[in-house]
DNA sequence: CCGTCGGGTTGACGTGGATCAAACGCAGGG
DNA sequence: CCCTGCGTTTGATCCACGTCAACCCGACGG
């Protein structure tokens, strides 16, 4: 890296790590703070980390102490048991909070790792509780954070509990291609980060009847598929398939 | 009822509105508060509210205002989507909260139904999040609950993602003996509040699947079961039925 | 350029649980 | 007391998905 590379990235860096000028703020931060309290959110932070794909964030069973922001990449939370099963339990990209799992023993209850090369802020909990006493908007936003994964769950619980295979492939690309709609990208091409594995560990499924599935809308037109480039045909048949099928 | 019984009962529920004075209130509030916090907490209940079995304590789509606490009785949430599917979220017992789903929209996403006659404490969300702020172990509980619930709901998408019907099922036995043994109830003999439908619905099962590993249960010694009276025989056989099975 | 390797696809077959159907048994009402 | 009805049990059959296995393909290294 030349130094003058190396000086902007420092800029960067320094900048970036002020929340009041993040411009994912809105992702991850109420909105409609007063200045003052924009000031106050620049402690939030503790530090910023950069991951490597595959590399984890955090591992079940270590000491609980920050909640993480995705600033950019992709992330999987998988739980495992001795047995060996495992099942993974979410996929978050930028902007969305990973950790929040932890709060409730102060230990870690899954594993965070990430899919590409990612970088996240960490958000020393203790600080957020104190910051969001002096906040309101900033507790009332942590909440609904929080309750949005509960609800989100709920959905997998639905997802797992009554949809046959297709109908959950077909759920689960809708809602990626929500995801990324949200953040600017294009709803109807992105590039799939996890293996058909993952995927199916999400699913409750196994790889071959993801791939099958995937092959299916294919050549049903729902779906252009290319290795992990996916490209939405008709999305109006993914909805259909989905709610639809079946009493 | 005699006038007697009347004034009774009177009193009883002026003491019980009082969380400081309630007995449950180790099991849905903090521990070791300062007197002048436990005093505060009485604000926190705006209302007692009973309901009999079947009764709704709220449907998906109304506005969200309270989360409740389970005084008394058996509640089940579950979500229902148009083309008639159906899925138990989940059930809750004394001391358990219900409707942290809604902060996030402010709107219920879900139903909760009573099973049998039962009350709860309503909690104004507005109110917790006020005291919270003043009470921090207040605000730390409060996040730990939610977060507890966040890491419950993982288990169940680990249980309908990765294990077979009768590891299901001795799964949710084994939560509810323990949840049981938790109140001071028999962890080995209970009733069941719910139907062999509630619980094929919760474990993503058709109740003829449910009904059969009840009666193979019986078969293999580890259960007895009348109905909805069920006695566990043997606690260890259904530990290892569930971690063990299939790799 | 070829060999290797890991992820993905495809096919053949087996099976766990769904589905369909009948019968049971307890509770509540007349 | 019997009748009725709902929740449950049990049996017979079916099928969606899992399992096992072969093969493909693009990436990467020698």
């Amino acid at each position: 890296m030349s130094k003058n590379a190396a000086t902007a990235r420092l800029v960067f860096e320094i900048v970036k790590t002020a929340c009041s000028n993040c411009n994912l703020r809105e992702l991850c931060l109420p909105i409609g703070l007063a200045p003052e309290e924009l000031k106050k959110l620049d402690e939030l932070v503790s530090a910023r980390r950069r991951l490597k794909r595959g590399d984890y964030l955090y591992r079940a069973g270590q000491v609980f102490e920050s909640i993480y922001a995705v600033r950019s990449g992709f992330f999987k939370t998988d739980v495992l048991i001795e047995d060996g099963r495992d099942q993974v339990t979410g996929f978050q990209m930028t902007g969305e909070l990973l950790g929040l799992d932890g709060i409730s023993s102060e230990i870690h209850t899954c594993n965070a790792i990430a899919l590409e090369d990612s970088e996240v802020c960490a958000i020393p909990f203790s600080h957020l509780e104190g910051l969001s006493r002096q906040i309101h908007p900033l507790q009332h936003h942590f909440h609904k954070v929080m309750s949005r994964e509960i609800v989100r769950d709920h959905g997998v619980m639905m997802l797992l509990g009554t949809m046959r295979a297709e109908e959950r492939l077909a759920a689960f690309l809708l809602n990626l291609s929500q995801r990324f709609k949200a953040r600017g990208y294009s709803p109807a091409e992105f590039n799939l980060r996890m293996s058909r594995d993952e995927i199916g560990s999400y699913l409750g499924l196994k790889l071959e009847t993801v791939s099958r599935a995937f092959s299916h809308f294919q050549e049903e037109k729902l779906l252009a598929v290319h290795q992990r480039k996916i490209r939405i045909l008709n999305t109006e048949g993914l909805k259909k398939l989905m709610t639809h099928q079946r009493g």
